[in-house]
DNA sequence: GCCAACGTTGGC
DNA sequence: GCCAACGTTGGC
């Protein structure tokens, strides 16, 4: 299977590139995700190797803050059954997850943020699903060609 | 803080 | 299974 693209959405609130660049051998669990469609893209689609946008949402400004690399393939998320955690869910059980995540590794925090209006600006990623309003899905594939535009764009924006 | 766009829930 | 009400997301 061909190497994929994909787009993480995080609060910095919540969890930043900071915390990423902070965290043990600079990998931490993408944990957390309690939305069936990303469910479903971090349990079966992504993959060991494929390559992740960072991206920061409800922050000064939105936008890409790094790049990332899956260094671990979907499995069960134990934050589910963490009657601690934020993200607890009841329904959830050792045999019986519901929910997954995927482990990351910073390859590149960004010195700044690449403004989303610099996305929604560029020619060729008009289809990107976070340059549309509404599009809240927190885990996005994004298409080669996207990914090349956007990695051309990091190295002319900054 | 506003509000549009979704996703989820629950009564029927 | 429909759909209105409600909750959440996330840009502005």
């Amino acid at each position: 299977m061909a190497k994929r693209y994909w787009l993480f959405k995080s609060e910095p609130d919540c969890f930043s590139i900071e915390d990423l660049a902070a965290s043990p051998d600079q990998t931490a669990h993408w944990d957390g995700v309690r939305n069936y469609q990303a469910r479903n893209l971090l349990r079966d689609d992504v993959k060991k190797g494929d390559e992740v946008l960072f991206y920061h949402s409800s922050a000064k400004p939105t936008g890409i803050a790094g790049l990332c690399v899956v260094s671990r393939a979907g499995y069960p998320d134990h934050t589910a059954w963490d009657p601690d955690s934020e993200h607890f869910d009841p329904k959830a059980r050792p045999d019986n997850p519901i929910w997954y995540m995927v482990d990351v590794t910073l390859k590149k925090k960004l010195p700044e943020t690449l403004p989303l209006k610099v996305l929604k600006e560029t020619a060729g990623l008009e289809e990107m699903m976070v340059t549309q309003r509404g599009a809240r899905l927190s885990v996005q594939p994004v298409r080669p060609n996207e990914w090349k535009i956007i990695r051309k764009l990091l190295r002319d924006y900054l």
